[in-house]
DNA sequence: AAGGTTGTGTAACAAAAGTCACCAAGTTTA
DNA sequence: TAAACTTGGTGACTTTTGTTACACAACCTT
């Protein structure tokens, strides 16, 4: 019925009986770029899959700043989403459709059963908190020991690595928002970064060489 | 036979019966002020509950550079640990003895078992996961949101809260190595600090007002 | 084509953080 | 007790990052 979500599992090493479980308690969302996926405020109790698509994941400050913590790409799912809704926490985050994406919402009530019941689950769940343990402490090595150059070119890159395309499609203004930071020293960065050779300024787009 | 443990145990909710098989497979560990727990480098398999005491993690960089995480009061345990000794990964961080403290260490093999059996120690693991991402979002939350006058400001009142002390035994130098700065930086913060009348300062010792 | 909007480049300046140099007061060691 | 070392204070300076202001080009709308 659901190839794609069938395909995810099995590459997740879920066995087939779980995997059944779990398409019968789950449905589909599809999302547009730009969406918001998992908002902070709403506790919806769901975790998501990532079928298809990218997802970005935002760490919101007290004032209308924010910064970009990591890409969940498809196959992956959201760790910081489980313990969220397992403990009905509001630590805020939030996480947005970077590309237009697929994602399979699984109610959350159900993991504590399929934890007890399948090991495959458990080492599922597991390898994602790994993962995600992994991004955030990457995160905090950029912001900690990078200068905001070094930085900015990791983040170009992680976007290339995300969307697989050399191109990308952001302003300026974009950028600086996500790294907390202002347009007029991304532009100047940027600009740094096109003399030596690294990337290639257009209107709207910035090529990775 | 172990009252610390015993009492640790059922303060975390876990049931007579796990309580029982942590007894029986883990050992004793004292450690002094200053003396690594975890070694990024020796993955010893082990995952350990802090009885007594207060240890501090710390994420190492590339460099000889290091920043100050959070701290592990008595009752908790490493979530970093446990994913980290599972997946046999190894993300560099270092766990270390802030006081003498005394830690029950015990081998990850049986941390799968223990999931499946057990629903209090299903709790009491994602528990942790909640807590420790938590922590490590608040750790990028101060290095991205705040200046350095506000992150010295937190960091010397969360060491209030774990040592339960208003006396703060560091030197200049200890500090600004865990903040990932300059010794001069931080006296001179620190001196700012004293002025507002929020510390006071003497040789080897600051004083929360 | 005119007029508005958005995105980018850049200069000039301000603030924050890092570096270097040196001194002075404690502490330890010989 | 003198010498050596540790710790902290401070001035002067540099670098990095952030801010303000403005010009200009690309794009969109009508």
């Amino acid at each position: 019925m659901n190839e794609l979500l069938d395909k995810m599992l099995a590459n997740s090493g879920i066995e087939p009986e779980l995997a059944n479980e779990i398409e019968q308690v789950g449905r589909l969302k599809k999302v547009t770029a730009g969406e918001l996926v998992v908002n902070p405020e709403e506790r919806a109790g769901e975790m998501p899959f990532v079928l298809k698509g990218l997802l970005k994941v935002m760490r919101d400050g007290d004032q209308q700043n924010e910064v970009f913590l990591y890409y969940l790409e498809g196959g992956e799912t959201c760790a910081m989403s489980i313990t969220c809704c397992l403990e009905g926490r509001a630590t805020s985050f939030r996480v947005m459709a970077e590309e237009d994406s697929i994602i399979w919402m699984v109610p959350v009530i159900h993991l504590d059963t399929w934890l007890a019941k399948y090991s495959s689950f458990r080492k599922f769940v597991f390898g994602s908190y790994q993962t995600r343990f992994d991004e955030l402490l990457m995160a905090i090595d950029s912001v900690v020991f990078q200068n905001m150059g070094e930085r900015l070119l990791k983040y170009l890159l992680d976007t290339q690595q995300a969307t697989g395309s050399f191109q990308i499609h952001k302003t300026h203004q974009e950028i600086a928002k996500e790294l907390n930071t202002s347009r007029v020293v991304i532009s100047r960065l940027l600009k740094a970064l096109e003399v030596e050779d690294k990337i290639e300024l257009h209107r709207n787009c910035i090529e990775i060489l």
